[in-house]
DNA sequence: CCAGAACATGACCTCTCGGTCAAGTTGCTA
DNA sequence: TAGCAACTTGACCGAGAGGTCATGTTCTGG
């Protein structure tokens, strides 16, 4: 359902690109309650032409958060090529954050289990994460028993943290990945309490 | 708004603790979604009983989020006497956590800016956390940087990481809370890039 | 440039939500 | 135990949600 088989119509195809856009800052903005009206309206379209291109609700969501997966994906494949492997998973954690500080998409994901097309974008991105990171540990760059599925699942422990902050500093969430990533070095780690999860 | 002056009579006391139940058990399944005539069901009384005892959905909501402050406050004042501060400060946090896995209710806070009520008792677990990490600082168990508020932040790092997994262990947030006690630690601490929040 | 396919529109549907209230029921006190 | 205030009940309301569709508009290939 990603590509059609035809190619759209020019005015469709921007109208779908608008709609996008107005459901990512929509959705960051009003969380799980944005309504579709809203998002029509933002995006300069009648609310008709949302259920033109997407059929449900669901369906957008499913959209935005596969294009929020795929972005993060290219970023770490990206930073394979770094000479300095642990410096680029700092830069991967960073720039995820950066992203996720302007636009938190990803409470989505837990709406869209099921759907195989977010299913196999999380795969990718989870599969990027773990490269990246066995780089980095064979670098002794973390420590030991750190696997990938455990900084999937801490990307978003920064900006998550300072939300409970009512008018939090746009940059605080820098203070609290800082604090994690140290917690991922090698010096001075004590041993886990728990095994590492399986994925998915 | 708490305490009424003139006690209730026994049947409305009795329901007012019942609706306080199925309300933190159906905000914690449903989250902010549950609906006001879904806690009454659970509850076990009819739909007006509910707004008997609670004017509004939000009113439900900060009495709610008021009573997991309340709980909290008094976890960490009671670890203050404790022998070793730095052992204390994780056991608050594992407690904190334990009762996250049980009962999510932390996001609710964020609908409740604003509320006096809510407000005071937040007040108050932030300062009973800030002399649990003094302690804990003083006695060179966290590193000197940490501030009671780092803390107050981090308490549902641990338990929303692992949201991200379909069906995650029960117990695998104990391992991202020795993740990021480690990172807590003095012993090889660097240099963190954000100064510490204010509060509020 | 025009015919027709592709697309956009907004009034309209249904359903659920938070919230109200007159009428009935129950616990407390004198 | 009688009587009244306190409490409960469930039908009801308006607002707003997701979703539909007949009609009107616009792009595009020939």
């Amino acid at each position: 359902m990603t590509k059609p088989e035809r190619p759209l119509r020019a005015d469709a195809a921007r109208n779908r690109r608008l709609l996008l856009e107005a459901a990512a800052a929509e959705f960051a903005e009003r969380g799980l309650d944005a309504s579709m009206a809203d998002i029509a309206r933002r995006a300069g379209v009648a609310k008709g032409t949302v259920f033109a291109h997407f059929a449900t609700k669901e369906e957008l969501i499913v959209a935005t958060v596969g294009h929020y997966f795929a972005e993060l994906t290219a970023l770490a494949r990206r930073l394979l090529d770094a000479a300095d492997s642990g410096a680029a998973l700092l830069e991967f954690l960073t720039v995820a954050c950066g992203n996720q500080q302007q636009h938190d998409l990803a409470f989505l994901q837990t709406v869209t289990e099921g759907d195989s097309e977010v299913t196999r974008l999380r795969n990718e991105l989870h599969e990027s994460i773990g490269a990246l990171v066995d780089r980095a540990r064979e670098a002794g760059a973390v420590r030991p028993d750190i696997i990938g599925t455990d900084i999937f699942l801490l990307i978003c422990a920064p900006v998550h943290a300072v939300g409970f902050l009512a008018k939090p500093d746009p940059d605080l969430w820098r203070r609290y990945l800082a604090i994690i990533f140290d917690g991922l070095r090698p010096e001075g780690a004590s041993p886990l309490p728990h095994p590492a999860p399986t994925w998915p």
